[in-house]
RNA sequence: GGCGUGUUGGUCAAUCGGUUAAGACGCCUCCCUUUCACGGAGGAAUGACGGGUUCGAUUCCCGUACAUGCUACCA
């Protein structure tokens, strides 16, 4: 008797995907494959204003990268098509003559601007926002107050019109949310919603109840800031008949911003620099970009288990989930019930665990775009040096953006950051060792790591230096700074020529 | 203003009435390393506040405070 798991994620096509956004796909999928069911993507574009060219290729994009692909989506089909609401314009407008019909909805004739009107003239200072409530309701231009011959004589003239929900007196609504338990609403204080736009789209309202049903979803899964509105949804079920067929709904907690409180937005990415979107977005309007997490140099595993961590833990020690094993371990009980605020320091240690434990071939090649990206010259090494040098440098870097900062110097001469440290502190012994030094290097035969580091402690005390003296200065000529692997293994890689080169740089 | 939701260390968080209130991130100290990291060992919470219920509350109930969300012919 057990119905077949069908969740759904339902972006509106408006911009780039935030991290909330991914977090709610992320259960969505999580839930589905652990229940064994389907995920199904749903585009809600009922609103045409908002409509953004090119935002519903990112949102697949995104999935993409992220790993999460569903089972349906307007792309690739399914049992169930089409999965745009655009594209489902017509099936809308027969469920609202339903519910008038049935009376639990009416048309309304009111402009905007009587709207507006209604919400100035009521306005007071215990009640600052005016609804289109039960008091209300008898003061407009609708089928409730209008007589049956006016309405149809409007309608043949053609006035625009919109269909609300009318809500019920003094009934309490509840639903049992799989996060929060039981929550109640009290009727009365819930307005009447449009539920039919004038322009014969559906609202939100009208259109997540007839496609949940329709695609016969089991677990309604969205963002607490749909909470208020969620009595809207239970009464539309209950009055088309159909609430034995209900999903079960789960509201999932805010992530917040780091700093102060409230929702985290695109601004706060870029206030505190910090990504927000999944991948980069460009607002096709004005052509500004806004980072993304992969191109910030986030591994989508990383991403991906940070983002499951960020509100829901399965309650032991381990953080680092490969994605089955999150599958594995999904619950929707042991979602945090409070907003997280989002810590990207977090989220970079999680990138740094996930970069140290990908094999060096498959880093190299995850790397090699961002070293283009850096110095596209640079770039005529082997996939075998690259290896090396991402293994040899993996353990600095939280980001794949990370690894031309702490890599760069085993392609190109760097840049002597650091001069003052080889100066303030020279002398003619150093001078010394480093000709007679360079010379020894010259000939050696077996240009290697060890040869280079005995070789160097055997000379450094025949002009009375310790080894000490001369690995600060040798490790700045070599790399620009004081950072990176032992200097030993630097000289190996880049070989006798350009390691010779680059101290006689210094000591002229 | 109204309604909803939430509140364990700077942050993410465990605890499903009885613990010295885990762990992780970040921070600080030390060790390792004649660089930076990595790694290792330490340090830092009277669980928003006030009432109950109970032999016993971080855990259950109520109130207050604070925070946050919604209050569009947007989702």
């Amino acid at each position: 008797m057990e119905r077949k798991v069908r969740v759904r994620f339902a972006p509106s096509p408006t911009g780039g995907l935030h991290l909330g956004g991914v977090r709610t796909v992320l259960y969505n999928y999580l839930f589905a494959r652990h229940h064994k069911g389907d995920f199904v993507l749903r585009i809600e574009d009922t609103d045409q204003t908002r409509f953004v060219e090119g935002a519903e290729q990112y949102i697949m994009n995104c999935l993409e990268w992220c790993g999460l692909i569903p089972d349906e989506s307007p792309e690739n089909g399914g049992p169930h098509v089409p999965y745009r609401q655009s594209e489902r314009k017509h099936l809308y407008k027969d469920y609202a003559e339903l519910l008038i019909e049935s009376g639990h909805a009416y048309i309304a004739f009111d402009t905007p601007e009587e709207l507006e009107k209604m919400r100035a003239e009521n306005k007071r200072d215990d009640n600052t926002n005016p609804q289109y409530d039960q008091r209300i309701r008898g003061l407009m231009r609708n089928s409730l107050t209008l007589s049956a011959e006016e309405v149809a004589a409007l309608i043949a003239q053609g006035t625009p019109y919109v269909v609300r929900i009318k809500m019920p007196e003094n009934e309490t609504i509840s639903l049992t949310d799989m996060i929060r338990g039981e929550i109640s609403f009290d009727s009365s204080l819930v307005d009447d919603k449009v539920l039919l736009k004038a322009d014969g789209m559906p609202t939100y309202h009208l259109a997540v109840v007839v496609d949940d049903y329709l695609m016969q979803i089991t677990h309604a899964f969205r963002g607490e800031e749909w909470l208020p509105s969620a009595p809207v949804h239970v009464l539309i079920w209950k009055y088309l008949g159909w609430k034995e067929k209900m999903p079960l709904w789960a509201h999932l907690p805010l992530i917040l911003k780091p700093d102060g409180n409230g929702k985290l937005s695109k601004r706060d990415g870029d206030r505190l620099g910090f990504p927000v979107f999944a991948m980069n977005w460009t607002d096709p309007k004005t052509g500004e970009i806004t980072k993304g997490f992969k191109e910030m140099g986030f591994l989508p595993q990383a991403f991906v288990n940070m983002l499951a961590m960020l509100g829901w833990n399965p309650g032991v020690e381990q953080e680092l989930f490969t994605m089955d094993e999150l599958v594995q371990r999904f619950s929707m009980e042991r979602v945090h019930k409070g907003g997280a605020k989002f810590n990207f320091d977090k989220a970079k240690w999680f990138n740094h665990q996930y970069i140290q434990h990908t094999d060096n071939a498959v880093l190299a090649g995850l790397v090699k775009p961002f070293f283009l990206q850096s110095a596209p010259e640079a770039i005529q090494v082997s996939g075998e040096i690259l290896e090396k040098v991402v293994g040899m440098v993996k353990d600095r870097c939280h980001l794949l953006t990370d690894f031309w900062e702490q890599g760069h110097f085993f392609f190109v001469t760097p840049e002597i950051k650091e001069m003052a440290v080889i100066k303030d502190k020279w002398n003619d012994q150093k001078q010394q060792f480093f000709t007679a030094w360079i010379t020894e290097l010259e000939n050696m035969s077996d240009w290697n790591h060890d040869a280079l580091e005995t070789g160097c402690n055997e000379l450094a005390p025949k002009f009375g230096l310790k080894k000490g003296d001369v690995m600060l200065p040798l490790r700045i000529m070599l790399v620009g700074g004081k950072f990176g692997p032992g200097v030993f293994a630097i000289a190996e890689l880049i070989g006798k020529e350009e390691t010779i080169k680059r101290i006689k740089s210094i000591t002229g």
